[in-house]
DNA sequence: TTTCTAAAGGAGAATGATTATCATTGCGGA
DNA sequence: TCCGCAATGATAATCATTCTCCTTTAGAAA
């Protein structure tokens, strides 16, 4: 596992201590914060950093696929720190987005689109959204 | 096939030419139109009508499964007049939004859901959202 | 048809998330 | 260590959307 700073390394980013706080705090939580959520979790260890700041390195943190935006059933955009290719468990009572991970319907689908093709469309990325309620 | 008029009357709304026109104006626009595509499309007819008329009448209609939100790629809300279930092809270069029903990929992936739950969670509703690039 | 009232519309202010501006600071190559 | 340029901080600006408040109107009842 590489660390924030050696990540933003490899990107030829620099490294800033707010660009490092920002990215673990996304890693760690693993709520597809807002920004404000972002914000708000920073300010404890860095209580002078600019909300201006946040968003900014977040859009660079996606621009160099650090992070990844979720598109929230809201108009809030929020993010991810997995980039894995995965899924969203969308909770209708809760506003929870939950990773889904599925080997086995990925390449169900795949193979679905591999003998059926969707004319004039190149397909990229598929991703499911399934949208329900937590049992608890 | 029914009218607008006789559709607002059905959900127990007041019948209004503003409500009229921006139903119209969705069913017509087969692009996901956002509120401001509506505002722009239905200023020919209806030069007088406010902005902030359209984004309340969308949200009536909306709230009254007449319509629904469609999250697109960008902040902005869009709105879909086609409520049967139906999964959705994002263009990557030109941000459009195109219905996609495929019957037989519904089913498939309905059975997968049969036979493999997700725990805790109870799945309403399960939308492919298909990103990639159209030909032409 | 006329009347009445709650609901709908219009105009524009307010809000809230996000972006832009610009002076200051600090990362990182020389 | 020094220097230049990119990053940060503070705050103004923007843009989609909502709210407020006053006026108008749909539609039920007389």
């Amino acid at each position: 596992m590489f660390s924030a700073s050696e990540k933003l390394r490899e990107k030829g980013l620099k490294v800033t201590p707010q660009r490092i706080a920002i990215y673990n705090v996304v890693v760690k939580l693993k709520s597809h914060p807002t920004a404000e959520n972002v914000v708000d979790a920073i300010k404890d260890d860095f209580p002078s950093i600019s909300v201006g700041t946040v968003y900014k390195v977040l859009n660079v943190l996606v621009e160099n696929n650090l992070l990844k935006k979720v598109k929230s059933e809201k108009e809030i955009m929020r993010y991810d720190a997995v980039l894995e290719h995965h899924h969203h468990l969308y909770c209708n009572k809760t506003d929870r987005i939950v990773d889904y991970e599925d080997k086995e319907l990925d390449e169900l689908v795949v193979n679905y689109f591999k003998k059926k093709k969707i004319k004039d469309f190149k397909i990229e990325d598929i991703k499911l959204q399934i949208t329900g309620k937590f049992k608890k």
